[in-house]
RNA sequence: GGUGGGGUACCGAAGCGGCCGAACGGGCUCGCCUCGAAAGCGAGUGAGGGUUCACGCCCUCCGUGGGUUCAAAUCCCACCCCCACCGCCA
């Protein structure tokens, strides 16, 4: 939820910045309605106020006098019960409408309507150069045991995938990896709910936007979360934290699970597109006016995370068409896949400026007033995409793949060789 | 799943039809005291919204949604959540 103020203070303003993703239809329909609202408020308000002091009178009128009183009163409480349902459908109108309003864009996003209008900022890392054909990373992870996808496919169906011996050690090799580095760096450890009700889905601006990439629990009237980001910006939902508090940073881990809708035929190979996969996240809820410096902070672990794995990496900045609802900037490294001959997404970093922190109600107090915090996200480490990016990376001639120093201790092995 | 208790401001806790947005305590802020601090004393301290250049004025909020009433934190109905114990269970 963008601040409805800036719509009747700087619309042009917030026009300019939702030209950045391409435009905002719904921009001009809004502000009028919000202009109908605060008519109808203020119509709504006086009544109320004279219906008060009219109630409240009663109370001290002589007992001969009130029914004169009462009679004059209820004229106000009628005439407060036809407006009454008027205002509140002006509200829960603009409510809706408003739900689709996505961030104000940041400055520094490039205009775009698609993924084509991302910009490259650069490069980081050498690519491997091989004296034999690399294998792409699922025949790879076939031939070293590291995940069966034609048994998930048996027991879940497509896109689902059991993560076996060496690629199950992996995951706990990378999780403790990340988890180690952030926690380093003031990031709390923490294991999220992956059930939550709706009211984090909205606050966290995947509803009603991304609605459809979310599994449902009927029965119960909960949804299953595609990132920890859902159940760590809900964390301190209706809070007012205190400002030395500042910035309160998680590190956390979850199973992610994602309907992956509309992207039948997408990389239906392997570990790289998933219903269901783990990652540990970086989340902060950080002052307003420090936000891009924890943005960058964010950024700088991603790229040391990589850096400390030898993937070699690029920095892509999203256009304001290709961001989220949620976010005022979305930054992403893609991982150099040798075999495959592409870079694939591998970590994202989106800073929701207050767009989160309002709909969630997280605030902070500074010289005796509130004000909303700034809230932050990106990965840390999403398990299976980087065991797709190292497998092709750190592959050798005779199908064995080599563990990276850095994740030797954690792994406890430091090749990968193929089953006999 | 069963039984019982409970949701009031930053926290704890009273209030159970009419100046109650709410006593009291803690916390916090400012001031006094002190070389400094603690203790002590004094004052202040909820959130959101409308309107105004501003001072201010007004509206809404006591888990949520309905209802009764001129008037609801307080009465009625439904729902949600939390806690405790029992059952089941990784």
């Amino acid at each position: 939820m963008i601040d409805l103020k800036l719509l009747r203070d700087d619309l042009d303003s917030v026009r300019t910045a939702y030209d950045r993703r391409g435009g905002v239809p719904q921009l001009e329909e809004l502000a009028e309605l919000d202009k109908q609202r605060r008519q109808l408020l203020a119509e709504v308000e006086n009544v109320r106020a004279e219906h008060n002091s009219a109630s409240r009178s009663i109370a001290t009128t002589a007992p001969e006098n009130r029914p004169a009183a009462i009679a004059e009163a209820r004229v106000l409480a009628d005439r407060l019960k036809e407006l009454e349902p008027e205002l509140e459908r002006a509200e829960g109108e603009i409510a809706r409408v408003a739900g689709y309003l996505p961030n104000l864009p940041h400055e520094s996003v490039p205009q775009g309507s698609s993924e084509a209008e991302n910009v490259v900022e650069r490069e980081v890392g050498d690519k491997p150069l091989f004296d034999f054909e690399p294998l792409d990373h699922a025949t790879l992870g076939r031939q070293l045991g590291i995940f069966d996808a034609e048994r998930g496919a048996k027991t879940s169906g497509s896109r689902f995938v059991y993560l076996t011996g060496p690629g199950a050690i992996l995951e706990f090799a990378l999780t403790r990896f990340a988890v180690d580095l952030l926690g380093g760096r003031g990031f709390t450890p923490v294991i999220t709910p992956v059930l939550v009700r709706e009211r984090a889905m909205y606050g966290t601006g995947f509803f009603p936007t991304e609605e459809r990439e979310i599994y449902r629990i009927e029965r119960d009237d909960l949804y299953l979360t595609g990132t920890s980001e859902v159940a760590l910006a809900g964390m301190h939902a209706d809070e007012i934290v205190d400002a030395a508090e500042l910035p309160l940073r998680y590190a956390g881990f979850s199973t992610n699970f994602r309907r992956e809708a509309g992207t039948y035929g997408k990389d239906t190979q392997g570990l790289v597109r998933l219903h269901q996969f783990d990652k540990v996240e970086q989340f902060s809820y950080c002052h307003p006016d420090t936000s891009w410096e924890e943005y960058d902070f964010i950024l700088a672990n991603q790229e040391q995370l990589l850096q400390a794995l030898e993937i070699p990496y690029r920095v892509l900045v999203m256009c304001g068409g290709d961001l989220g609802p949620m976010a005022a900037k979305k930054i992403d490294h893609e991982a150099w896949l040798p075999a495959s001959d592409r870079f694939m997404e591998v970590t994202s970093a989106t800073n929701a400026t207050d767009y989160q922190a309002r709909r969630l109600q997280v605030r902070f107090r500074e010289g005796g007033k509130s004000r909303l915090v700034h809230t932050l996200n990106g990965t840390a480490c999403a398990i299976g995409r980087t065991i797709v990016a190292l497998l092709e990376n750190h592959q050798r001639a005779d199908g064995s793949v080599t563990i990276p120093k850095s994740l030797r201790p954690y792994a406890g092995f430091d090749v990968i060789d193929p089953k006999p």
